[in-house]
DNA sequence: CTGTTGACTGTCG
DNA sequence: GCGACAGCCAACA
């Protein structure tokens, strides 16, 4: 595997539990630098098949990429079937369901 | 090869 | 508390 910070990103957002949900920056900063957050959602613009690119969301839990999957309620369909409440396309409880790979990878 | 854009975040004013 | 600027790296025109 390249060590490339874009393929991080893939082995990451993969390994993301279910139920759980993390931030660009979670994700950035794990690999080395949270400015890097643009570089997960370029990423995240490949979304390949195993990537669960709906479980990452902004810092403010809020949907933002909900607009580059097929639909647009889909993210948030998807979030809701894992048990995460969504509303107004943010997530509710976000602390709650947050998941740190810095934290909960370490 | 150079410039701009992009699913973000943190800091300064 | 809100607005604007900077930083990171890769892909596209």
């Amino acid at each position: 595997m390249e060590d490339n910070f874009f393929n991080k990103v893939y082995e990451v957002v993969r390994i993301i539990p279910i139920g759980r949900v993390t931030s660009y920056g979670a994700i950035g900063k794990y690999l080395g630098s949270a400015k890097s957050a643009r570089m997960v959602g370029w990423a995240l613009n490949k979304c390949p098949n195993d990537v669960p690119a709906h479980r990452v969301i902004n810092r403010n839990g809020l949907l933002t990429g909900k607009a580059h999957f097929n639909g647009i309620n889909l993210m948030q369909q998807l979030l809701e079937n894992e048990g995460i409440v969504v509303e107004e396309n943010k997530v509710i409880h976000l602390e709650n369901n947050f998941w740190d790979p810095s934290k909960e990878l370490l």
